[in-house]
DNA sequence: AGAATAACCTAGTGTTTTACTAGGTTATTA
DNA sequence: TAATAACCTAGTAAAACACTAGGTTATTCT
């Protein structure tokens, strides 16, 4: 489990997918504009997204991506885990020379963390965050303004 | 908050150093032949680790380093943003230009989830994963071969 | 049918981060 | 006094990150 910047934008932009869910399909241009995020490199992060499924591809005018399950279907470790390669490469690499053992000691002590990380992560899907009626009201609406989202979104909010 | 290799390195060095509280300082050499890293990357990580208050420095013979608060008072989320540079760039960079709000929208939604990330991880000590019986008698004694620790714990544990 | 749109694909590139090497100095212990 | 081990700095190879540039395919609208 690897958690990054690269990460955060493919989290984002798939908040970005949950939210107009209704409304029809989201273009990664819109996404490259709002987000600021080359085109090309989203395009490279959701083509490993739509490989895990996580979103589908609507061709030509009026296409763009949209969500491959529904949003209480898709967690955020399972976004994390599509974009980042992820080899987990944490098995015990040419530590036979450990004569205290501490080695695999603590890799298991990590391994367990990674564990209950991914599990946390998992618990968390797109629809806790989209599901709330302030949100469901933005979504509704194309005209409004940064400033009154910004008014109905003060910087710390509490989830579930 | 980010999560990396980086990150791993420093929280199984600070659980090697928690296992031996009571026995005495470990030294880098140590942790650099147990777990496989470079020592000089250790110090470096460790410079990180003993400015935030996490470790202090014993030099000479029979010196190293020993956790620097007790181990109840050390979080995982300590140790990751003492070596991660952590500069937090999610703060709105550029996005002026988002003219339907969204971009503010998601950013409000990833900086809860990086809220909560943070007290998941903030939540979980060195103290959690030390006090347990069977860790406690492996620190006691300093013989124990790898393969009996193996025996001992099996790939997948659960904390609390 | 033709033009516009937008997904989809590949190769290459500058930048940053990662992890390491190599050299040192200081403090402590035997 | 010699050995130890923290402590420090500079430089570097490799990987990951994020982007540019060029295309192709499928779909929709005129």
């Amino acid at each position: 489990m690897k958690l990054s910047t690269k990460g955060r934008y493919a989290v984002t932009a798939m908040m970005d997918l949950a939210i107009h869910d209704q409304t029809g399909p989201v273009t990664l241009a819109d996404i490259s504009q709002c987000q600021g995020i080359s085109l090309s490199y989203l395009e490279q992060l959701f083509s490993k997204l739509r490989k895990e499924g996580l979103v589908d591809g609507v061709r030509g005018p009026g296409g763009g991506y949209r969500l491959g399950k529904t949003a209480n279907r898709i967690s955020i470790a399972d976004i994390i885990s599509a974009v980042d390669e992820n080899l987990d490469s944490t098995h015990c690499l040419g530590n036979q020379d450990c004569h205290k053992g501490e080695r695999c000691l603590t890799h298991h002590l990590w391994e367990d963390l990674s564990i209950k990380l991914y599990s946390f992560l998992d618990d968390i899907t797109l629809a806790q965050f989209v599901n709330r009626p302030e949100i469901k009201e933005i979504s509704r609406r194309q005209d409004t303004t940064a400033s009154r989202i910004a008014n109905m979104f003060p910087p710390t909010l509490v989830i579930n």
